[in-house]
DNA sequence: AAATAACATTCTGATAATATAATATTATGA
DNA sequence: TCATAATATTATATTATCAGAATGTTATTT
């Protein structure tokens, strides 16, 4: 079992509105990120910077297939807590 | 159903170490403020200071009750986040 | 009303998070 | 190897968070 500290620091790279719906979009079709860049219509550079938070927090991986790179979930608990979260 | 936004603000204040802790405090055995205060070994005011951003938040809401102050849970999600949290 | 207990608020410097432009990297195809 | 697409990194200015001391408030007891 992770420390406190290790815990609030996984909810802290999701507790970020562009994060969620990064996450909530990865949940679905998967990992297509300029896809998702575009419809979130916000800066490449700002896409990138958030996935490199929840990647450097453990909650995603990532991985090159030739010219794009495909982000997905690795802790399911955070699908979890995102669900919860939308019911509130 | 919240927003994003809304979400994300939940979120964020449950996001801290010592923010963690004191709710799970809270779910036992309730409100003695000053005892956790105590178990904490932090000052008074940094814990007054966290209870506050979680009543800001709405997670928290307060009762006075002569010289004490009760704290107590009002989104019952947020437990459940810990609990998932913590098999991580 | 003075003393005390239990909290809350204000203030401050320190550190961290944010957004985005600019630039760099990596891979593919002509 | 040039051009282009897709993504990453760096740099920077702005804003938000943190901890805790100092001080203020509210309620109780005598």
């Amino acid at each position: 079992m992770k420390s406190l500290d290790e815990q609030s620091r996984i909810l802290k790279a999701i507790a970020h509105p562009h994060r969620m719906e990064i996450i909530r979009r990865l949940k679905g079709d998967g990992c297509n990120v300029s896809e998702i860049q575009k419809n979130m219509g916000l800066p490449q550079s700002t896409i990138s910077h958030h996935l490199l938070i929840m990647k450097n927090a453990g909650i995603l991986s990532s991985r090159r297939n030739g010219t794009t790179v495909c982000y997905s979930i690795q802790i399911e608990e955070v699908k979890e807590i995102l669900d919860i979260l939308s019911g509130v």
